[in-house]
DNA sequence: CAAACACACTTGCGGTATGCAAGCGAGTAT
DNA sequence: ATACTCGCTTGCATACCGCAAGTGTGTTTG
């Protein structure tokens, strides 16, 4: 557990992957957090690795990979879920209001919607 | 959030106070994960600058200090809960599997009778 | 078709964090 | 008074990380 989810950039390419819809390296990579590109590399192969994010080739431009959520990694919804309502609460937080809002009215729903979103991926 | 929670060593302390009723640095550091001495003094100090733990002094031993959570570090018990069951569920985990039972049956009020626990503390 | 470019890495290197063992000062037990 | 406990702190070797540059495969462009 804490050797996948114990670790701050794990954490932030599942976040983005559930919540902001990147998918390949370069869209990790630019996200904001100026990962570097050999962790970002590291941390990948280690979450494919421990069956959390699965990877195979872009169909539409060979040199690309898309990388997606396995079930494993979508039932981690309701833990970042959490994440971020704990932040939002207790620290200025850069989550978009939006959704901290949606999910302050209905913690429950909102974890089902992202979970039917995967649902046609996986 | 990640500079505070996206460390392991972090989590691993509220966890031992949260759920196992550890409060002081030999009960820490006896806790089985072997972290080093410098590291939880190290752990310690940022999780109190962050509002997470309080820390006094013993009033039966003075040499000795008793760490508690603060109202923010309560505040995680969801997270931590969430943690526990998706590594039940998806790994080979070390959490008592009566507690995994109980939270697996009613997870809210689980946390609202840890909350409770706490409430008469802080 | 060749040259330029994009993408997903890999490598090298200097700096920071970690693990381990030992030590230290204040407080307690004998 | 002496030995011991508790919560650290210090020194040192190793591991990890961030940064910049390079590599190989695949794609676009002229």
């Amino acid at each position: 557990m804490l050797e996948t989810i114990g670790d701050p950039w794990s954490l932030l390419i599942v976040r983005d992957l559930m919540f902001y819809g990147r998918k390949s390296f370069n869209e990790f990579l630019n996200a904001g957090e100026k990962i570097a590109t050999n962790i970002l590399a590291d941390r990948l192969q280690r979450l494919e690795s421990s069956g959390i994010v699965a990877k195979q080739r872009d169909s539409t431009d060979a040199r690309r990979y898309v990388y997606r959520l396995t079930e494993k990694g979508i039932d981690l919804t309701p833990l970042l879920v959490d994440m971020i309502l704990w932040s939002a609460r207790h620290e200025k937080t850069a989550a978009p209001p939006k959704i901290v809002r949606k999910i302050l009215s209905d913690r429950d729903s909102y974890i089902a919607e992202v979970r039917k979103e995967w649902a046609s991926q996986s």
